[in-house]
DNA sequence: CTATGTGAATTTATTCACAGCA
DNA sequence: TGCTGTGAATAAATTCACATAG
């Protein structure tokens, strides 16, 4: 099963395997075996096996897998294995958050640029980063940065991703709660956090 | 087929179609039929009737699918139907970027009550809320709260989790990095922005 | 004897195609 | 004729069971 194309759901699952295979390695672990692999991250171990199994031969029969070699592996897949410059605009109360968390280095990715549209912010520093003018977007294409999040009220939205996709930006997470269209070379992540919590109260046992 | 289990991932839909039902309610339409409304939403005609099927009988042929009914039984699926009070626990830059967000309205959430641990915001109001010591989680209970959006450091999510799970909180909408364990009559849902940020190079298009 | 790796079986979800009602 | 509603076909993902390697 050596060539196979990775099925989505596995790719979905690929993140949570590497913050796994990050803890692991924190602790010096050198390998660990599908079961143990299964209680940290919440998966089933055929799960596990199956998902590795479709990119490769990094288990030892008795042993385990290679923490490293997996981690290599699955950072060049999900294309985390090169710095990710990565642009914020929107610097209210979310943006501020995603510039303070330091989550994303985990995988790679290095806020480089920040942008809004108050003149009381732009020129601030926050986090060490200058916040800049919506309009100096157009620079990002120069500053070789390919990604953003979208941290702007929803009725801002659209024109902040137009503005991004003509700036050469492939990549959007999109903090905001409206369908934003960007041509189709482009891919959009739109995280609904009313959304999910809507999802709760149905999955809620009967109060 | 009136009579049938809806399948996990027609409940993930529902709130994505909910929300295109309000926008269109909104416009004053009285119905939509699955090729309008797949515009709208971005899901395929045949999958929105196949989803609808699933619980009943809203469409006239010929016609559309009558937005009011649909919406309505769409919030009793999802039970919000019922005013759903939910607390906030962090009130830092993503907890206040929650408090001031809102979408949550529109599924039926309000935010009556709010906590943190740091003595300079204790007393405080934002958003027309009091913030509260994260020891008067214990309070929840009497005050009839069952949800809860948890928005602190990862290293404090467990405790307050379990403070929230002592309280009678049914679910949890976690934004910290952590897996938090609950009771498994407690639902925790986990937003993880940096994994979702991950996602997104694999599905970018070559640079 | 332990733990991987993978075909085969099963379950779940999507897509199609069209009968049936307004 | 237009659009829903749904069985049947297809596709995708999960689970199982076991041969195989260390």
């Amino acid at each position: 099963m050596r060539y196979h194309r990775i099925p989505n759901e596995t790719v979905h699952r690929l993140p949570i395997y590497l913050r796994g295979l990050l803890r692991l390695s924190e602790q010096g672990r050198q390998s660990v075996s599908s079961r143990a692999f299964a209680d940290l991250v919440n998966v089933n171990p055929w799960q596990i096996r199956k998902d590795f199994s479709y990119f490769g031969d990094f288990g030892t029969r008795g042993v385990g897998y290679s923490i490293d070699k997996l981690e290599k592996h699955i950072r060049k897949i999900l294309r985390l294995d090169v710095v990710n410059k990565t642009a914020l605009v929107g610097v209210g109360n979310l943006g501020s958050a995603v510039l303070a968390y330091p989550g994303f280095k985990t995988y790679g990715f290095y806020i480089t640029a920040a942008f809004d549209s108050d003149p009381e912010k732009i020129g601030n520093t926050i986090e060490g980063i200058e916040i800049e003018d919506v309009s100096k977007i157009c620079t990002l294409r120069e500053r070789d940065v390919h990604l953003a999040i979208v941290a702007v009220p929803g009725s801002a939205a659209q024109q902040i991703a137009d503005a991004l996709v003509g700036a050469g930006v492939k990549g959007i997470l999109n903090f905001s709660p409206v369908h934003v269209i960007v041509p189709k070379k482009v891919k959009v992540i739109t995280i609904e956090i009313a959304m999910d919590l809507a999802r709760l109260p149905y999955y809620m046992p009967a109060s």
